[in-house]
Order: structure tokens, then sequence, then C-alpha cells
DNA sequence: CCCAATTTAATTTTGTGCAATTTAATTGCG
DNA sequence: CGCAATTAAATTGCACAAAATTAAATTGGG
């Protein structure tokens, strides 16, 4: 590519990617306010849904997120009574989340969602799941180039 | 899809994207920390290389944002003299943007970045086209299904 | 065993995003 | 023409992100 091409905003894989994320992120929004969540903090909730209960750490772990993302994340959570939080007994250092009743209980609602969106998205099943694939790859391959 | 596999983090769309976004932000930091911009300060500065001047309005049409996320962000890169603003006297709602000479200047050094970026992603410039490629496809898809 | 280094969270600061409101200017219908 | 509806920006409030700092608990080498 000429050097003047490579500079225009829309030959940007940074740009492309940043549209399209927030574009995605629109797309769940009605989803997510059906369940009173921000994004993120739908994000913290399925991975306890899968765990049950986990540490800070792991929480980070995968989301990729830190604490100065995830403490006030949980702080609301918690307030919301959808998560309770307890210092690890075996090490003080560490924090326990776990979900309350009602937050197991939201995962009822929550797992009509993948599939009402990908219907909403107008994506077949195999367009999805070939993106996601895609997606996952290319996270891999940046998480490579951004740890050498 | 199992409903159950279906609520699962890593089968989400939106967490693959999402997590991508700020991976290949993170591959972008260290450039745009040479041109002292944020990612969203440099977005804007790639349209007013390509542009020279344009309102407001077209900045948010360029970049899907409204004036909510720009007015602070042209506050300080005009605090940094890279733009100025300037009320169009054709119709005085509107707000003429442009670049100073020293964000001309700045054009020279970050045409640089597109290039050292491509290399410092591992991608060959066949992948880093296809990619573009098909986030560009899925976005104008995805704008579709949330206008619709 | 002891203290320096490490680990885990919380907090602070800065800069977005986005929805909602406000203000000023312009347009267009009756 | 006159005023209601529309448009363009700025502002406000809330919720992230990321870097840097702080504080408390744990670990490990001499």
């Amino acid at each position: 590519m000429e050097k003047d091409e490579a500079i225009k905003l829309n030959n940007q894989l940074c740009f492309s990617i940043y549209s399209l994320s927030r574009e995605i992120n629109k797309l769940y929004r009605p989803f997510l306010e059906e369940l009173n969540l921000t994004y993120t903090q739908y994000l913290v909730m399925l991975v306890l849904w899968e765990k049950e209960s986990c540490t800070m750490k792991e929480l980070g772990d995968s989301l990729f997120l830190d604490s100065g993302t995830l403490s006030p994340v949980l702080k609301r959570l918690t307030e919301r009574a959808l998560t309770y939080r307890k210092r690890d007994p075996d090490d003080e250092r560490r924090v326990l989340i776990s979900l309350t009743e009602e937050g197991k209980q939201l995962k009822e609602t929550a797992a009509e969602i993948p599939g009402r969106l990908i219907k909403k998205s107008g994506l077949t099943e195999e367009e999805f799941s070939r993106t996601l694939f895609d997606f996952t790859n290319l996270l891999q391959h940046i998480q490579q180039a951004n740890t050498e």
C-alpha cells in the first residue's frame, strides 16, 4: 500500500475493529437493558455463571482486566445483590467473589440472549461461528505480538 | 450450539471483539505515545489529515461518535495547538475544526506508523488486507442490523 | 528466622463513550 | 411573516479502561 493510502482512516485496522466493537456493543444494549446490566457487568456475570465463584485475580485473567476496572464493577454488582465478596481465609490478600441466589437466577433470563442476538445480527449460524473463530485467532495472534 | 455452550464467555461475539479491540489498542499505544496522542485523538487527527478542515458533525459522521465524546477530545487537541476551532459564518451552529501548522506537521511522523504497526503485528500484508476487508464488511452488516 | 521482594486489591487520575439535557441558530409549514 | 420543529454543539452524569500509586499479606533467600 502507498504511504498516503496507508494513513487514511478507513485503512486502519484499529478503526475498523474499534467501530465494530462499539457497533456490536450497541447490538447487545437492548438485551442487556432487560437484565439491567452494563456490557462489562454482563461479562463479569458470564464468568461467574461458568465458575460460580472465583477470585478477583481469576476474573481479571479471564477478562484481561485489572482491579482498577473490576473493583468498581464488582462494587456495583454487589450493591445490586447479584454477587458478594469475602476474603479468602487461606490467603487474606485474595477476594473471593460469588453469586447470590439472585445472581444465579439471572442466568435463566440471560441464557436467551445469545440466540436472540444472532438472529438480530442477521448472521447465519455458520457466519457467526466463523467470525467468532476468526476473532479468537486474531486475538491470540495480537496477544502474542504484544508480549514479545 | 447448545444453550449451555452458548452462554459461555468464550462463545460471545461481544467478548472476542471487545478483547481484540483493547489488544489492538495496546499494540498501537507505544507508537501513539511517540506522538503524545491518545487513541481517540489519533482517530480525529486521521480524519483531519485527510480533510484538512471539517465540522464537528462531519467528524462525528466519520468516526461514529457524537459531540459528547468529541467536544472534550477537540478541547484537548486545541489546547495542544494541533487544531483550532471557528464558528462557520454561513451557519453559526456549526463549528469548523482545522489543523494548525503543528497539526499538519505531525502527519509526517504519523505516516510511519501504519507500516511499523503491521510489522509489529506479525501479519502479512495479505492477512492485514483480508482482515481489514472482513471487518469492514461485518461492520456494515451490523450497522444495518442496528438501524432496522 | 527476618526482611526484602512479590502478590493481590483498592484507589487515584486522566480520557473516553454514551444517553440525556440545554442552548443557540436555522428551517419550514400554515 | 411567525412560531414550532429541527439541527449542531456543549454540557452533565455515569460507567468503564489503563497507568500509577498505595497498602496489606505472603513468600523466599541468606
